[in-house]
DNA sequence: TAATATTATCTAACAGTGTTAAATAGTTTA
DNA sequence: TAAACTATTTAACACTGTTAGATAATATTA
């Protein structure tokens, strides 16, 4: 009886092994060179077992960008626990996404690419979304203003277009030098943390 | 010798026949659906003919992309036109190119997705891009200023961000209702337009 | 006009993609 | 040991972009 947990044990690990090459491949070649036969070498079987563990191939994405959520809150958890009030929680968060951004470039294509889904969505209802973190924070700044739903989303959209309109510039590459972007991205969000209150 | 020209005339003709078909094919199943026996198919060849005209399918799409630019620039100096002064411009630019990226969604995607170019990219030398236009219009608004040419293209950016960013939300659907997010993008311009003197 | 040269187009193929069905190998159960 | 079940692979299908070589159509020259 116990063997059946091994072998339980055993196809989670393949599962992991599955979701671990394809991180890498997609953080090394981008997520466009991601293929089945690709992550079937990896992990040393053929390309056919892959359906043994997941529907098909936009299963494995959905899970690598569920992953990518997992991280990314925590950094904006951590992010707003280290700051003391609502208006600069709100800067370090943004800036918190930004960072996450960058060091996980290919990441963040899948996760907010144009094609891909967005940032409100509601694709993993077990997993909180960004959305959730930061208009909890942003009813914060605006305090005993009692906004509506409609009214924090419309805010929460303003950054959010700022943020990852600047990001999108960057993430191609010819951009502006990285401290004049960090620059123009502080100035824009204190500028509508003002508007707030 | 004329038989010459009329031969030329008829290449010239597949070669627009290839482009359109190819354009409608975006406009129909997304860019990522475009394939070249696609294309064939529609202008009744095989395949293989078209690297007769184009080196691969990139060239395509950069064609098209190039057609883009085109329509883009002229709404874009059309709406200049519509207005006085040059703060009204400005908005009246943003906006045109707010309604060129939704009636045409997936050229923009495109021209502005995350794994194609950017707004400044300089890969038609030949084609003015959206970034001399804004560009020319920013320093009529900052008047007697005289900004550096970082300073501009910081500004530039700052409208940039917005527009793109909030267009991205839109474009994969969930988004507000599309009055609400003209009104924020509305905002957003004015704001960084009072920025500007 | 007939033979030749040139160009236009197609057929066939390669290497790659996601995906499926059927065959085989390995392990567990009776 | 035989049967049942599960894990894994092989082979194939229908696509993709792309290239080389054969063929058909046209133009040029004798």
């Amino acid at each position: 009886m116990a063997s059946k947990d091994r072998i339980l044990r055993l196809k989670e690990e393949t599962r992991n092994n599955i979701l671990d090459a394809a991180c890498k491949i997609v953080k090394e070649e981008g997520w466009q060179g991601l293929s089945l036969r690709k992550i079937a070498d990896a992990i040393e079987y053929t390309a056919p077992i892959i359906y043994e563990y997941f529907a098909n191939k936009e299963a494995i994405l959905q899970e690598l960008t569920k992953k990518g959520y997992l991280v990314l809150n925590k950094d904006l958890i951590q992010a707003k626990k280290s700051k003391g009030n609502p208006a600069e929680q709100l800067e370090a968060m943004w800036l918190a996404y930004w960072k996450f951004a960058f060091e996980n470039k290919e990441m963040y294509q899948l996760m907010f690419g144009v094609e891909m889904t967005t940032c409100h969505m509601v694709a993993f209802p077990e997993v909180q979304t960004p959305y959730d973190l930061f208009t909890e924070t942003i009813i914060e700044v605006m305090g005993d203003k009692n906004p509506s739903e409609d009214i924090i989303c419309q805010k929460y959209y303003t950054y959010y277009s700022v943020v990852h309109g600047l990001i999108s510039i960057n993430l191609v590459g010819n951009g502006l030098p990285n401290d004049i972007n960090l620059q123009i991205l502080k100035d824009a969000i204190t500028g509508i943390t003002r508007s707030l209150n």
